[in-house]
DNA sequence: GGAATGTATTCGCTATTTCGAATACTTGCA
DNA sequence: TGCAAGTATTCGAAATAGCGAATACATTCC
């Protein structure tokens, strides 16, 4: 197989991956998942959007097994299938820490 | 401020930057930028680019500040300037690993 | 100043994403 | 079987993203 389409196909998988996680619902989601399962409800509670919304975004997440799904009785439980993405989100969250330290230390210094 | 208001907004930041991260010729890119500094032009032929796309590309890292640029001359260098992206890009492709494996293994075992 | 080179922006287009509202599906219980 | 509760899907609309082609801008060199 040519190599440079190999790359180019995880390089795909890899953005669909990040684009997964590039909303602010689907973060709230995420890290509301981080404590424990939780049903759609309570999700669509928690990240203030209707249950439809809430049930799309968990199945973008689920399309790329973020989380995983199991029905109990009426209610479906969704759990964090890849606790790793945690540590990636922290990171970015910790980029975005530094730039705003940055410009508060440029307001200072005016 | 309300807390509930700060929140949503530190996750739009959050959601923003990630989305900067989620397409696959900006992943690209921004792994080029890992090995050092390049010009438009060698970005745009590295990625298999056109010039304008690429300069769209790198304009909205640059809006995210995950790349400054600097006028040389002719040519506009850009530089990786939030470096620590490359450590959540590298969790995202172990995740897609541990996803990939698994798939394997259920293969394998049919 | 004028031509050449490299980069940025604009324009028109298509494709994708997200939402609410409405509707369909699934399960448990009377 | 029929109803209620919870979840999933479909539909249409609005917003956004990405591209190539063309154009504008910036810089160097003659």
């Amino acid at each position: 197989m040519n190599e440079q389409i190999l790359k180019q196909e995880i390089n795909h998988m890899h953005a669909s991956l990040c684009a997964a996680v590039a909303d602010p619902h689907r973060i709230m989601i995420i890290y509301e998942l981080e404590k424990g399962p939780k049903y759609v409800g309570e999700l669509a509670k928690a990240v203030d959007l209707s249950q439809s919304a809430t049930s799309r975004h968990l199945k973008i997440l689920k399309s790329q097994d973020i989380v995983s799904s199991e029905r109990v009785g009426h209610y479906v439980t969704y759990t964090l299938h890849a606790p790793k993405l945690i540590q990636a989100l922290n990171i970015f969250r910790a980029v975005l820490n530094d730039q705003l330290e940055r410009r508060a230390n440029l307001i200072n210094l005016e």
